[in-house]
DNA sequence: AATGAATGAGTCTTCATTCAT
DNA sequence: CATGAATGAAGACTCATTCAT
């Protein structure tokens, strides 16, 4: 990546956060990334894929962070405690790509379907780590897909919730209680 | 609601949750409710007033079953899992309205922020009910405002499954795993 | 036809005459045309399509003019002097529409291509009234298809001589010359 | 013209006939020259200048051939039969030089009244020719301006002949139904 | 109560041209 | 000699909105 075309990238995850696909706008873009409008289509066809690819290199670097962080741990329920608190601190850190990817789930059209797509591969890696858990007994037997899929929406939960309480969040205190409504429910026993 | 603004609030719930507010067009959500363009005008103000409409409308709606649901219900733990219940068969059934308002909930416009204010009371709607199961001690005590934004999260968890994995759901089963989860986590004990 | 449906053919052919289709731009024709640039997209979905429109509609007339100036006449010999004329006549009054056609004649975009087609349709008329002509013995019994080219030539010779020597021509003079030069050529016997 | 000038040469012509000059891209031109599109204004000024250079360079090529063709007849009669076959030999053998030309005659661009210009003093060349015959008694005496448009004016038929024809030509007999055409007409006597 | 022709501001995209290397 | 990254003006097209009927 040449360092015009990361200007360009950094500047339409920042746009397409704010404003969403369709509501960016390749002047805005352009701008906030301190180059002409043309240099927008000189590294890229369209603003179609000037987005593919902010979701694509986007997604790239959680996964590199995921599997980092769960490289060197080998007990499998620590795995899915890291995952958790992983997962927490990428939707905080990547805040606006995850803006952008859950702002783009929801239609029909190519774009929105061509993301649910990469969603759906993000989460089936959450579910390996899952059955892993499963197979060696720490973790209940159950349905893992639709499993992984909750694991998920609690993810997006910290996202919305962080998205609504702005400044006030406590990280540490987040990923503890994330872990414990994962792990054991919200039930008294 | 005469029987045109009823077929222009139908028409505008589809339209908007396969393109989007910016990718929708006044054309597509005229024709889609077998008016002219100019009658979207004789009811509302702009196509902002429209989405408002059914952003309020649809919310009612929701409040409504929700309350309806749980208000013969006396036993606390009985409320939340009738609440996850009602939840889920309410994404089920306005999966239009869920996908209008969770692909609003994440920009800077406007509109977008105070999508976020409404689902921000709704969730504290679901506070509420938390609060009265751990004052009486069937749930545990925690953050509150927290934990319902995780209960809510879980809920779009089943939107995104049912969004991706389409036709396939199984509503019962789904109800069954998803109480389980909320209640008591995913790990074996 | 409506009123500003003509209009903006009226324009259209204008404009294109004058600076081609590429070089033709909509702002233009709707400025010549009296209306504001959104309504030729009410009237047509591209430029293209108005392209199309002139030039088909176009060659409706001429096909009309062409019939109904050869329907009366029986003597086939006389039809062909009868073309000369009307050809001429028809170079001369609807000359923009001629610079159209001419100058979209001769690449290999889908538009020209298109283009040539009805001009190749345009002749085989011709050829027709040349093969009667010659079944009755008054013209030479020729290769046909090349001979209509060699007619449309000759009358595309009068539109370039037209437009190259603008005001100064003299419409009887220039049929008197092209009807002698067509039916006897030019050799001294 | 070094080497690298000759393969814009090359390359413009063709651009240009394939998709008229406002059609014709400086990157389509340098990409098919085998060159960097820098290189274009290395050698040119403008687009204006290659399209000038194109027409210029051209034209000339056009007038050696065919004075070096007609320089060792003598009789008049002769030099138009061999004029004929030249012409239709050169049309057959530049076609994209003709398109070009022919593609920008017509409308009210500088640039296209200079092309008229250019066509007019290659149309009085042929008139000079033309005046020679009827001088010595072998044409007939006529108006010889309007006489060299129509023979110009047959000569773009076969142009346009062969352009909807493609393929199919057979250039020698061709020859004999264009001349027998231009010298006799089509009339049986 | 309802229409649909007309608008024009705003958007994406193209492309001739420049210039530092 | 030659390059190709970068530009920005200009063009095709969209669409929310207006208004006379």
């Amino acid at each position: 990546m040449t360092k015009t075309k990361l200007a360009i990238f950094n500047s339409a995850i920042e746009i397409f956060s704010k404003s969403g696909y369709e509501g960016a706008t390749m002047d805005e873009i352009a701008y906030n990334a301190g180059v002409a409008k043309g240099t927008l289509y000189y590294y890229f066809k369209s603003k179609e894929e000037i987005f593919q690819y902010v979701i694509k290199e986007g997604i790239n670097v959680l996964d590199m962070k995921v599997s980092n962080a769960l490289s060197s741990i080998n007990v499998s329920i620590d795995k899915i405690i890291m995952l958790c608190r992983v997962q927490l601190e990428l939707v905080y850190e990547h805040r606006n790509l995850f803006k952008v990817i859950l702002s783009q789930l929801w239609g029909q059209e190519l774009r929105q379907i061509e993301v649910r797509g990469i969603v759906r591969k993000y989460i089936m890696d959450i579910e390996k780590y899952l059955k892993e858990a499963i197979d060696d007994g720490t973790v209940k037997s159950s349905e893992t897909s639709f499993m992984s899929y909750t694991f998920f929406g609690t993810v997006v939960a910290a996202a919305v919730y962080e998205l609504i309480n702005e400044d006030k969040v406590n990280l540490e205190e987040m990923e503890k209680n994330l872990t414990s409504y994962i792990l054991k429910g919200i039930q008294n026993i």
